[in-house]
DNA sequence: ATTTAAAATTGTAATGATTACAATTTTATT
DNA sequence: AATAAAATTGTAATCATTACAATTTTAAAT
């Protein structure tokens, strides 16, 4: 069993939230597609498992998650929104060639900065874009 | 005449875009508009001055402009965009109680990682999110 | 085992930001 | 004045997300 699985489904139950089928499906998705899949991703991975699982359930799900701060809302991109089952501090970059993206890795945890004393920071998000080694080695053939 | 609207405006004039009375207006609200204005927001603003200004000019604007890196698209929201006219190197607050988008400073101009090396990185964003001082207080009385 | 209420899931319709695009207007050039 | 390119407009389309009512599943109570 994935790590994040266990450590995910023990957070749920202390929170007396049901371990249905469609959740857990759902949450195993996140553990191993780590591409930080889209709603629609996430649909289209399970279509052939569960045909009637909705999409409606799949954002339930993700709110259900994200409120207890066991997966990352990644809003990176202007259009959809992407999720990560790594909570973890790290960073991430979009390749605006080929979409895909990377984490790496950053510690913001204790960023402080004069400016914010007396705010409260809850999330910390670092994001960069450009173009990844693989895009930039297939450009120059 | 804002410095900014002067910057702005040489670059436009360098790359043979026109200035266009709606261009100019858009420009100046980014300019006085500090707080990071949507698409919507610019609109409502400039509706009294230019009722016959559509929505679409103000879309075409903003990409003509965030093309050039003459403002800086921020997607710390997941459904709306918003758009910054300051696009030097600094950090984002967002205070989840009353909405308000704060800036701070820092620098990740010169950010690097062994992860990222023979990646081309374009853009940085660091978002913050949490409640600002001033809900802080509020909500204690 | 039945009954019952709460929780979860589903499917459809609504919302709302953004984009596509054709028609019109404005601007610069000849 | 004629012409072509650029800019603007308004409407319709797109698409991710949300709202919500109907249905199904689950757990607890009888
Ligand atoms: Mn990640
Ligand atoms: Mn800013
Ligand atoms: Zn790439
Ligand atoms: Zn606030």
């Amino acid at each position: 069993m994935h790590p994040r699985y266990a450590l995910v489904t023990n957070q749920l139950k202390k929170h007396q939230i049901r371990l249905s089928d469609r959740r857990l499906k759902i949450l195993e998705c996140l553990c191993y597609n780590l591409e930080h899949p889209t709603v629609d991703q996430i649909y289209v991975n399970l279509h052939k498992e569960i045909p009637t699982l909705s999409k409606t359930t799949i954002y339930n799900t993700l709110h259900t998650l994200a409120e207890l701060g066991l997966i990352r809302i990644i809003n990176i991109e202007d259009n959809k929104t992407r999720y990560d089952i790594i909570t973890e501090s790290h960073g991430h970059f979009k390749c605006q060639t080929c979409g895909s993206i990377f984490n790496f890795e950053v510690d913001l945890k204790f960023f402080a900065t004069d400016e914010l004393s007396g705010f409260k920071i809850m999330e910390r998000n670092l994001y960069f874009k450009g173009i990844c080694q693989e895009c930039l080695l297939n450009k120059n053939d």
